[in-house]
DNA sequence: GTCTATATTGTGATAGAC
DNA sequence: GTCTATCACAATATAGAC
């Protein structure tokens, strides 16, 4: 019985991951993969035999990586803003070193709808829990009566989108200029917490 | 000189959209779109020459009726607030109409970012426009000082990314029912206005 | 476990008849 | 202008030597 080399099986893993994740399952070539992991492409197939079962692999992880954060983030013991705020730094950072993650996620799950389902019961993640905690503050008058998933959804939105939109927003508003982006989304960070804590405390 | 039959251009067209919207570039086949057309797979090429040309066609069309559109909406002689709320109202409707629209963009640009500088030469739009329109409700004391792109940003972030994010979204908060997603959708049109509506304006 | 060589299929594109 | 037949090559996958 031959057994894998988990150096190698690892050395695959971010090899794909890499090109996976810029260039998407279609978009992809295993020669580039294997070439990017420094070895041979049958290799590829000797570890993962299909190239689906290696996209599977990869694409499994940074489902993982992005998703169950945002309920992570939410499960500390301070004040609903001071949460938000964390939360929003926390993710915009997250993303900075992840550039294309998030566009990765969401034309592959859109591409393929069911396989979220399936992935999505692999892990213990229950968005009620979150959904509780604004609900709770919303009882004790903290913040205004909002439905609790419309303003999880605001809050993601205004962090994830953006580089979503990265390549638009770029030529429409920075001449294109990488720099200025960046400048942006560092300012992002105050601008998004205050804007949401405007929303939605009570004056 | 063979002239080419305008019908069966538009066919091909209206095909290669359906295709290319849901399946990107690189994941259409020229077959597939050959059969939405209900024509044979040679035509194309006798059409376009090339898949790309075709796809740039088809990527064209879809940049244009989703980008400039947010500066048009900005364009009428009502209060910042009434802008606000067409223009939430009618980009969630658009979007509701072409739901891969979005993602298709996205993708693309992502996948080809110097495209973009080009298209946004093409078009006469100036977001300055836009932002000066706001900076305008800012110094008569409309609304709360705030950076024109961030607030930009914040409406279009709000509008678009839960249909980016629709796959993931359906599977966490609705059970992966359709029709609650609906609900949320026509919903949040409310939400959105009254989210952003509260958090510019002065109290 | 890793490589070279090769099989096999898929796919964009062209030639040529009608 | 539209079709059938075919080319040429790209890409996944496998066989077999070491």
């Amino acid at each position: 019985m031959t057994s894998k080399d988990k150096n190698t099986e690892l050395k695959i893993l971010k090899a794909a991951k890499e090109v996976f994740i810029v260039k998407g399952l279609e978009g992809s070539r295993m020669q580039e993969i294997a070439d990017t992991a420094g070895i041979n492409k049958s290799l590829l197939h000797y570890y993962f035999r299909t190239k689906d079962n290696l996209f599977d692999a990869v694409f499994k992880d940074a489902f993982f990586s992005m998703i169950p954060r945002i309920a992570k983030m939410f499960e500390s013991d301070i004040s609903i803003f001071n949460k938000i705020e964390i939360f929003v730094n926390d993710y915009i950072d997250m993303i900075v070193q992840n550039q294309y993650l998030p566009n990765f996620i969401f034309h592959e799950t859109n591409r393929n709808p069911e396989k979220v389902v399936f992935l999505l019961k692999d892990v213990g993640l229950n968005p009620m829990l979150i959904i509780d905690i604004f609900n709770e503050e919303i009882k004790k008058g903290n913040i205004k009566p909002i439905d609790p998933k419309q303003l999880i959804i605001n809050i993601v939105s205004m962090c994830v989108f953006p580089f979503v939109a990265k390549p638009v927003m770029k030529g429409l508003f920075f001449n294109n200029n990488e720099k200025e982006f960046k400048i942006f989304i560092e300012e992002r960070k105050k601008q998004v917490t205050n804007f949401i804590i405007n929303a939605i405390s009570i004056k």
